[in-house]
DNA sequence: CGGAATCCTATATGATACTG
DNA sequence: CAGTATCATATAGGATTCCG
């Protein structure tokens, strides 16, 4: 064991951490679960409520949350074909998270409005 | 006004939630923010904090968390130049939310470990 | 309908070198 | 030390088309 007179960085100490900002470390993941936050919904579904959502990201985004185990997909043997995707029992303990960040949105989202309004006046 | 017998797209109603996602939607900026909770910071220190950040990376972020008034920057007319970046009132709002994250991952995060392992086992 | 295939673009990130 | 410039690459995201 070497000594260590310096603080591990956090990008080690906290990898934990680290995992769960990269879940949420792109444009559509966070929004997606939320939008599950009532219970299953049809891909169809998900696309109308989310909106400006492509049908490849969306897929692709479901997949991602698929393959971390937040969401769970069911398909059903119908015609026309019918797909369900749901939250699992570890992505609803996601949402607490989420929705801390929507009520700060809420509580906060003018004041960064008010700051990029400020930065855009002092670049010109 | 037209009648609207569907709901409005979240992507709409909850613009502000995702005003929220988006300041969080890169790799970045969440853990620069956290490794300022503390104090300020000169960028030699949070490079070897973070650990893994490029010089250039770290400049972008920490220059759009200034445009978003979550972060500022003071420079001191030294030699060597020193400069220090801090978190603004508005900055330390977030670090509760930032913290419910970190807070799941310690508790959750192996079960993300787990279902990705699982995903994988199943893709071969 | 669900979703795969294809093509394209923008951006984030990474690596190196250089300036004040 | 702080920061910029320049290069390259990986990936997300967007748009279109087609299939079971």
């Amino acid at each position: 064991m070497t000594h260590h007179s310096q603080a591990e960085p956090v990008f080690v100490a906290d990898c934990r951490a680290r995992l769960a900002f990269d879940l949420l470390a792109n444009t559509w993941n966070a929004v997606v679960l939320w939008t599950l936050r009532h219970g299953p919904r049809r891909p169809v579904e998900l696309r109308e409520r989310i909106g400006g959502i492509r049908p490849k990201v969306l897929t692709e985004t479901l997949r991602r949350l698929e393959y971390n185990g937040l969401v769970s997909r069911t398909s059903y043997a119908e015609a026309p074909p019918r797909v369900e995707y749901a939250l699992t029992p570890l992505g609803r303990t996601l949402l607490g998270p989420i929705e801390a960040f929507g009520e700060w949105a809420a509580e906060h989202g003018d004041e960064v409005l008010d700051a990029q309004d400020r930065a855009e006046a002092a670049a010109r």
